[in-house]
DNA sequence: CGCCAAGCTGAAACGAGCCTGAAAATTGCC
DNA sequence: GGCAATTTTCAGGCTCGTTTCAGCTTGGCG
């Protein structure tokens, strides 16, 4: 789940990559108005946080600048506490939810998953897909029979974004772009690796290979 | 699908040419305005990506210089952002679309396939002749009775070349010419035997043959 | 009618893409 | 710093899509 993070203070941008990190986002960062725009119109991303008072311009140029574009993921804006003000222009530019530091990284990110789940028109926590279900908050699969398997990260990313639209068909280079940030993309024998493992839990034929073309979840194998 | 990828930087040049490599073109290069107007005027291409910023010449003589010699096929130009100049000559002079680097690849090869599909007329994402239809989409053909089957790579690019224009008689060497780039062609046979193939879903006088001048497909037979 | 060229066909050869088990590297944690 | 869990890579084997081959059939032409 790629997240674009701009934000200039070096220290907040580097404690909240880690903690988004470690919540299974992608990160890709950007500490300029420029590098935003740029990054924003580049890559594909799921969702973004965009704090406001950036050095070379305001964060809602680089918004505007997007939803001029047809850039449509959701954003999360970031502000100092208390201006009335931001918060109407932001809404009005088309942002999604606002957040006033400081704030605790576990609203953040509840947040988040609110404001994304609502761009992909999902209201519970989970996704469905047949007789399976995965349990974003206890990053856990639940299995026809009714067993529960834990996933370790990598795992869960991976089937995360098989399940939320199954049938639909993957390449492995567009599940790396969604797996890695753009500074780290593993080889893509890792993809395989990983199918291998989930293959060993949701059963062979659940996921399907498409020679040459790619992966897809078929909840009904 | 054969296209024509004019662009001098060759890191750029060769990562788009993986891209829609992928993507299902069979792509030739060229890295001057010479090599481009050679190729243009040689080869049949569906369609062009045409950077404006050449180092013999700028992208816009290459084009003007097409559509004097009433080569027709549609053009995307690429250019450094935000130059409005640029937009305007180039669709004066006939380019079918304009992105400003940088881009991401999908959206390049989603507009791609609308240029294509308006120049040749047609709305839908799939093709469609008689009962028959080609989705471009899942790479798959639905037959009269209402099955679908998935096609390989090849069978889908090549049947989509003669499904195109239904009653349009390819020669094998056309149909290897729309398949493959320049630098590998195999054996006409090849085609031969993916029309064998091809028939064994279509059923056998849906393409027919016209001996020492090529294959067509009729829809109603 | 018989010859030749073009096309058809089944099978085999080839190679790229995928799978797999294990080893190596990395990360997180005490 | 060392251990365990996780992630990534590697090498080998296998599969399937692609291409070629050789023999056969068909159609056109004298």
């Amino acid at each position: 789940m790629r997240l674009l993070l701009v934000e200039d203070d070096s220290l907040l941008r580097d404690g909240l990559r880690n903690e988004l990190d470690r919540a299974g986002f992608s990160v890709d960062t950007a500490s300029t108005a420029r590098e935003a725009r740029l990054l924003g119109e580049q890559e594909a991303y799921q969702v973004a946080v965009l704090d406001l008072g950036l050095p070379d311009g305001s964060g809602f140029s680089v918004l505007s600048d997007w939803r001029d574009r047809k850039i449509r993921f959701p954003v999360m804006i970031l502000t100092a506490r208390g201006n009335w003000q931001d918060k109407v222009n932001g809404l009005k530019l088309g942002a999604d939810d606002y957040l006033t530091k400081p704030f605790r990284n576990e609203e953040l990110i509840a947040r988040l998953h609110a404001i994304m789940r609502r761009s992909e028109g999902r209201v519970e926590s989970a996704l469905r897909a047949g007789d399976f279900l995965l349990d974003e908050n206890r990053q856990s699969l639940q299995v026809p029979d009714g067993t529960e398997h834990l996933l370790t990260g990598t795992e869960f990313r991976l089937l995360r974004c098989l399940m939320s639209r199954p049938g639909q068909l993957y390449s492995k280079e567009h599940l790396i772009e969604q797996l890695y940030s753009l500074d780290d993309s593993p080889n893509e024998n890792t993809i395989e690796a990983y199918i291998r493992r989930l293959r060993k839990l949701v059963g062979h034929d659940v996921i399907v290979t498409r020679r040459g073309q790619g992966y897809l979840f078929n909840a009904n194998a």
